[in-house]
DNA sequence: TCTGGGGTCCTAGGACCC
DNA sequence: TCTGGGGTCCTAGGACCC
């Protein structure tokens, strides 16, 4: 048997664990520049605030309903997920963390503790809530697909008490029965269409379908789906996270930018911030990709008409592997002179490293110098430096120093775990 | 004024090999 | 009338996840 755990609403969560004043209270929390809603409470959602809205835009209901708005802290999400994933291991030794609030558990080995799934997704409920302040769903069942429908069942169902268990063949079968094809993991909105077309509304009807069918419209992933189902395990637990393939970074600038004196800056500033991530996971990158995008909402001024738009994006390949920021920093500058052309409006610039290598690989090329190592030890330091008195205190020339831009973050909490200042008192 | 961000996997089709 | 056959590698684009 499978079990999922995961965070209700975990980053409105986050911060009401600090904020006991907040329940009951419509909260929502905001993308990275304040930009749109990535997280809304159960009340939020009762009003009517959709996922990915922009912020702009629900100005009438937060003027009318006094709804709390938080700018986005993931240090502060980091660090409350770790905390969960790691007392999810007094419950059972294999736990996959799967997303940032989601972990499936192995309840293979089952030990007796528990006389019941219920009673175990009872507990782990009750200690998490009491032990973390975050409350969370559980749903119990012979596949992970299946847990992800008790997961989802556990929420939707008041009476079940945040935990949902199927277990016989006719448990399954009623739930099933009545899940909307649409929210079942692994169909998004193509594939939803596609089978509505078909007649095909919920999850049994679904899961009867052809095999061969099914592979043609939903390649081998559907395949899978249908299978675990029928209750056959086709998706394992990775109890050890495979390496990173990409690392990247391609946030809006909050505001639309012309020039590319101003955009390579702000690329310079998502590098820093990739670069560090690449070192941390241990690893070389050998090929950087730039990316460089209009914005798909902008009008023309005057006319109204839709602006014009340019979008490109170039992948250098990299002699020999390399973590150092300087050094990638020329292929991103090369990159972005390459695809950049004048007289557009700019909303964001991307980067991501990808081909990445084990930090040990150390391969050199026939004609060329393997990476610069004391350009490479040189990072390491910096990102210690930086570590130790704050971000970007060392950095590089190329990368304009504006605290005010282009970080805009009106509603930021405080780091109530990761900064000794803003530790909370108790008076 | 402001319109999410970070990922993974799969497939088709082209280029190339002998 | 017939128009090789078996294979690999790479890339772009699509679909999906949270």
């Amino acid at each position: 048997m499978y079990g999922l755990v995961d965070g209700n609403n975990f980053y409105v969560s986050c911060h009401r664990a600090f904020r006991p004043d907040l329940e009951g209270v419509p909260v929502i929390v905001l993308s990275n520049r304040d930009g749109n809603v990535i997280a809304r409470s159960n009340e939020a959602k009762a009003l009517g605030i959709k996922m990915g809205q922009p912020f702009f835009e629900t100005k009438e209901l937060r003027q009318q309903h006094g709804i709390v708005v938080f700018s986005s802290n993931f240090p502060l999400y980091g660090d409350m997920s770790s905390r969960l994933m790691s007392l999810l291991t007094n419950f059972v030794p294999d736990v996959e963390v799967y997303s940032i609030d989601e972990a499936f558990l192995q309840l293979e080995n089952f030990w007796g503790l528990y006389p019941t799934y219920q009673g175990l997704g009872q507990d782990i409920r009750t200690k998490i809530d009491q032990w973390l302040r975050i409350p969370v769903g559980v749903g119990i069942a012979p596949t992970k697909t299946l847990a992800k429908v008790a997961n989802k069942l556990a929420k939707k169902r008041s009476e079940l008490n945040g935990v949902c268990v199927l277990e016989t063949p006719q448990q399954i079968e009623d739930a099933l029965a009545n899940f909307p094809v649409e929210d079942l993991w692994g169909v998004g909105h193509q594939s939803a269409a596609r089978l509505k077309r078909e007649n095909i509304r919920t999850a049994a009807q679904l899961r009867d379908t052809n095999d061969d069918w099914i592979r043609q419209i939903m390649t081998v992933n559907g395949l899978r789906l249908v299978h675990e189902l029928r209750g056959m395990p086709c998706k394992l637990l990775e109890v050890t996270p495979p390496p990173k393939k990409s690392i990247g970074s391609e946030p809006g600038f909050g505001t639309v930018i012309p020039d590319l004196d101003t955009i390579a800056d702000a690329l310079t500033s998502h590098l820093t911030r990739v670069g560090m991530k690449l070192r941390r996971s241990d690893q070389l990158a050998g090929a950087v990709t730039i990316s460089l995008r209009t914005s798909k909402y902008r009008k023309t001024p005057g006319n109204g008409l839709a602006a014009k738009q340019y979008s490109n994006s170039i992948t250098l390949n990299l002699p020999h592997p390399t973590s150092a920021t300087p050094e990638l920093l020329g292929y991103a500058l090369t990159g972005l002179k390459a695809i950049y052309k004048t007289g557009y409006q700019y909303q964001k610039v991307g980067i991501l490293l990808t081909d990445l290598v084990p930090e040990s690989y150390r391969q050199k090329g026939v004609f060329v110098e393997g990476p610069d190592e004391r350009l490479i030890k040189l990072a390491g330091v910096v990102d210690k430096v930086n570590k130790r008195f704050g971000q970007d205190k060392l950095r590089l020339a190329s990368q304009m120093y504006n605290p005010e831009w282009p970080y805009q973050q009106k509603y930021l909490s405080p780091h109530y775990t990761t900064r000794w200042e803003d530790i909370l008192e108790a008076m």
